[in-house]
RNA sequence: GGACAAGUAGCUCAGUUGGUCAGAGCAUUCGGCUUACAUCCGAAAGGUCACAGGUUCGAGCCCUGUCUUGUCCACCA
């Protein structure tokens, strides 16, 4: 054994023994208990980040730990195609290259998407291996493969005949730079400065009343204005008409109750294709809604003089107009509002009018809600609960379908004979059914990546192998980063009951952000990132990855310093002189060695096994609870403070003697250090197996199987 | 405007139902190249556990209020 342990003469040895020995496929066994974890599947666009890390950290540790108990130990690796942000990612790339999207036919284009997503998600695998991840390669899935798509074509199929998917003219979330609709979790809000104008609207009479807006470059397009019934000093004005200060047409006043009369002027300008508070009174008042933004982000034909200019152009100008009028009474330079961005690109959402497809929501969140409460489904940090709950309840119907190339085509087709609806679950229909026509034409849209990842659990599992479902669902834990709980666990939740009449997952563990060394959040832009495989490569990935579980509790945000890595490495190092000690060291008694009573050494034997029970015991009880942190802790203190500090130091006039306990105390703790440090341990365990002196002793043919220890 | 966290040694964090709970790692200081490891060993220093009340025989741990920080939610033009 080297004086001291270099990780790259080992890893990528030790993980082709572990991969090549099929210990990473678990058995199908009715007698044994399965556990299953499904790896959030990571994006196959980008290379893994640290946060990637922290879950191959926390799930491996958990995964390894229950493989060892002798539970049926499943880990299910996948990919995620990442509409979006695939799109995204690989539209940056065409623009260095001085093309866009638009240069391609919607084939080409994914074609070109699907290569490049290939060659990310051999990448990312290779990076999920050097990070140690003992998942089942045999059972990985993309959530492109062919069968997986058919599953939410089945779904979509589904929901579409029981009448909890339909096609609807809507307010939506449009994102004009990103080119598609969203659903309201896509949108982010952010507070910004925004001036606000005070604008008259004359009667014919020549009086005027002011109506407050951020928005005037939608007026052209306003026929009503609305106040508030209650109000006692403008109440009165419901059903008299002022003029469009833009375009002269007579507008009448409405009353409704979702004006503020102390907001503003009391009095509310109705843009009902741009605004959701007035698109839904407009549908109560059976108001017209004039379109006066296009889906490329500019002004309508409508929008005569304005036309074709762009929303921040149209202000200006039509601002300039008003000024010109006399129009505009004053403006609040230093008005402060939340405006809702698009979560990808930063750009400012416009609500608008499109013909979406829609998921009704209402009875998935009654069986999704009823999962958690009942206790079907538990939150290991319980806090999480009550988000979940509240996400349930401010869920509107979720918009499923996007206008990008990048994703699942919807299984819809279009009759241009007679313009008939056709859904199916994947194959073309030959005729329609309305009026026989071959004529049919697909649905260009996509599915939202989350309507399909949201089927993931039992996606998986009934396309990997025969009786899988049966055994492995409903699975044991999702593990995932609390930033995307309302988007994934949530619709898994509601998706999974509804698909399979069960719960996807018994128990969902949040873990939080890795954050720098000062507990800043990391970006590229900060220039802060911390990569996961250089740290790996430097360290070694037991280094990392216990620096990772070291730092705090698991649903907590984490800040990571290379010294914390640092000193794990130097944990890595420690064990392993441990072990060359004990078997490389003569064990013949010292020369210099002082002669101790039977009852000191009996003392310090029991002692040891004592400290060895207790560090099992609890190690064991801190890992079914979660508590990575504290267990890495508990191991550690033994290893190091006890193990080596302690007693190592006092056997060493009597090794010879103490031989046996000392080969016990470091077979117990390899083990129980195992799901943190796999690779380091399991070298050692590989080395001492082939090494003499230790017979009855490192038995098992690879430590990744070995028997969890128990107290004696 | 709500919700949820967190405020404990210089730094990053543990402290599970109130009674060796005042801790760990890093950093610091002092002394050691002791034949497993200098990626080391030995020793030390360092906190009125945000603040103010309260419950209790006893409170970082429970209750009330205040302050600070962070995150999330929210259709007020």
């Amino acid at each position: 054994m080297d004086k001291t342990y270099d990780p790259k003469l080992h890893e990528e040895k030790i993980y082709t023994l572990w991969e090549k020995g099929g210990y990473f496929t678990p058995k199908i066994d009715k007698n044994k208990k399965p556990f299953t974890i499904i790896m959030p599947p990571p994006n196959a666009n980008d290379p893994l980040h640290i946060g990637h890390a922290r879950f191959v950290a926390v799930e491996d540790v958990l995964i390894r730990y229950h493989r060892m108990k002798g539970d049926s130990t499943l880990w299910l690796p996948g990919a995620d195609h990442a509409g979006i942000e695939t799109q995204f990612v690989f539209e940056k790339r065409l623009k260095e290259d001085g093309k866009s999207r638009f240069d391609f036919d919607q084939n080409t284009l994914y074609q070109m998407i699907w290569k490049y997503v290939q060659e990310n998600k051999k990448t990312m695998e290779g990076q999920l291996r050097i990070l140690g991840a003992s998942c089942d390669w045999t059972r990985g899935k993309f959530t492109l493969d062919p069968d997986i798509v058919k599953i939410v074509y089945k779904t979509f199929k589904k929901l579409y005949d029981n009448g909890l998917v339909y096609k609807g003219n809507k307010l939506v979330n449009y994102c004009t730079y990103c080119g598609t609709a969203y659903s309201e979790l896509e949108v982010d809000r952010v507070e910004k400065n925004i001036p606000l104008y005070y604008v008259k609207y004359s009667n014919a009479d020549g009086e005027f009343i002011t109506v407050a807006t951020t928005r005037p470059e939608t007026i052209f397009a306003d026929t009503h204005l609305a106040v508030n019934p209650k109000d006692k000093k403008r109440g009165k004005l419901i059903g008299t008409k002022v003029l469009n200060p833009l375009t002269n047409e007579e507008m009448e006043i409405i009353g409704d109750e979702f004006v503020d009369p102390e907001f503003g002027t009391g009095i509310v300008k109705l843009t009902p294709a741009h605004d959701f508070n007035d698109f839904e009174a407009a549908q109560k008042h059976d108001l017209p809604f004039i379109v006066a933004i296009n889906q490329d982000g500019k002004i309508t034909t409508i929008g005569k003089k304005y036309a074709g200019l762009t929303v921040k152009k149209a202000r200006e100008e039509v601002v300039k107009d008003l000024q010109e009028k006399g129009s505009i009474e004053k403006i609040d330079e230093n008005y402060k509002t939340v405006v809702g961005v698009c979560y990808r690109c930063k750009n400012t959402i416009e609500p608008m009018l499109s013909t979406q497809w829609f998921l009704k929501v209402e009875p998935l969140v009654k069986t999704a809600r009823e999962a958690v409460i009942s206790g079907k489904i538990k939150f290991a940090a319980q806090r999480f609960e009550k988000t979940y709950l509240h996400w349930l309840d401010i869920l509107r119907d979720w918009n499923i379908s996007r206008q990008i190339v990048w994703g699942i085509r919807m299984p819809v087709w279009y009759c241009s004979a007679c313009s008939q609806t056709i859904v199916t679950d994947g194959e073309k229909p030959e005729f329609c059914s309305n009026c026989q026509s071959a004529d049919l034409e697909q649905e260009s849209y996509t599915f939202d990546t989350w309507f399909s990842s949201g089927q993931w659990p039992f996606a998986t599992l009934q396309t990997t192998q025969p009786g899988d479902f049966e055994y492995f669902y409903p699975t044991s834990v999702m593990e995932t980063a609390y930033d995307i709980l309302p988007f994934w666990v949530m619709r898994m939740i509601m998706l999974g009951l509804y698909a399979t009449g069960e719960v996807p997952f018994k128990e969902v563990l949040i873990h939080g952000l890795v954050r720098d060394k000062q507990g800043q959040k990391i970006s590229k832009s900060k220039g802060n990132v911390i990569d996961p495989i250089v740290m790996a490569e430097k360290y070694g990935s037991d280094a990392l990855r216990m620096g990772i579980v070291w730092g705090a509790l698991v649903e907590n945000d984490i800040s990571l310093s290379e010294d914390n890595i640092r000193a794990q490495r130097n944990f890595a190092n420690k064990i392993w002189n441990v072990a060359r000690y004990i078997t490389t060291q003569s064990i013949e008694p010292r020369a210099k060695s002082i002669e101790k009573s039977k009852d000191t050494s009996k003392q310090d034997d029991a002692w040891i096994k004592e400290e060895l029970g207790k560090t099992i015991e609890r190690t064991t009880v801190l890992l079914e609870d979660y508590r990575l942190n504290e267990a890495a802790e508990e191991i550690y203190d033994f290893v190091w403070h006890k193990l080596a500090d302690v007693y190592l130091e006092k056997t060493k006039d009597r090794q010879s003697e103490a031989q046996p306990t000392l080969l016990f105390a470091l077979q117990e703790s390899l083990k129980l250090l195992h799901p943190f440090m796999p690779f380091v341990t399991e070298t050692i365990w590989q080395t001492l197996k082939e090494t003499k002196g230790v017979e009855g002793f490192f038995e098992e043919e690879a430590l990744i199987v070995a028997k969890w220890p128990e107290v004696v």
